[in-house]
DNA sequence: CTGGATCCTTTAAGATACTG
DNA sequence: CAGTATCTTAAAGGATCCAG
């Protein structure tokens, strides 16, 4: 059998990890580089710090985000992508291409009808 | 500007179409050919009826499941995968590859530590 | 600045029984 | 068989204030 069908656990697993209504955003914004906690809060529209900090601790847990802090005063903190969490990028990468081509189609679809 | 942020509607999109508890779960169900809608129901482990009408309409609604009934004794419906459901194929298989993948370094670092 | 703690509201989901 | 309806619980998320 060349492909089974496709493993219910990982897909679990990777809702699990990605899920949540922050943590693609947040991934999205350290695609590019480490961004502070007060950075990402003002780049996230709409975020709270609360919510920011959960989605954090979660993504650092599962080793997808490294936290580094510095002993500055008064004291920051930089958030990245791990190793691991860049192996995301691709996958975010083709998420986006999806939506970006689907929502065309939809509001092709809309125009013909 | 090569490529700029990835756009956050998008994702927004994204997690709106494919999120929640099962949707995911329905969509490799139909990945190898349309099924009915006990079929289903016997083979996602653990859903209720109630949830698996509701989230099989949200994806009709998007546009990505097709929903076909027969006028036999009792009713028949098929559940398939419309043309743009399809265009999810490869994508479910690059989340399920990176999860597979991603969950096999998390168990070796494990052994590591 | 970077969070923690608390309270509150909203939404998602589960259980169960029922209908055409 | 293919759903509906209703009720209840669990979880997610928001608002706000506070502390090192």
């Amino acid at each position: 059998m060349e492909k089974c069908l496709i493993n219910i656990e990982d897909i679990q697993f990777l809702l699990q990890t990605l899920g949540g209504k922050w943590k693609l955003h947040i991934l999205t914004n350290l695609y590019f580089g480490k961004k502070r906690f007060k950075e990402l809060e003002r780049e996230i529209d709409g975020i709270s710090p609360k919510m920011l900090i959960k989605e954090l601790k979660e993504l650092e847990a599962a080793g997808i985000v490294h936290r580094q802090t510095f002993n500055t005063v008064p004291i920051t903190v930089e958030y990245s992508l791990t190793e691991n969490g860049l192996t995301l990028k691709p996958l975010l990468e083709q998420m986006k291409n999806w939506a970006e081509i689907f929502r065309k189609k939809i509001a092709e679809h809309k125009g013909n009808s």
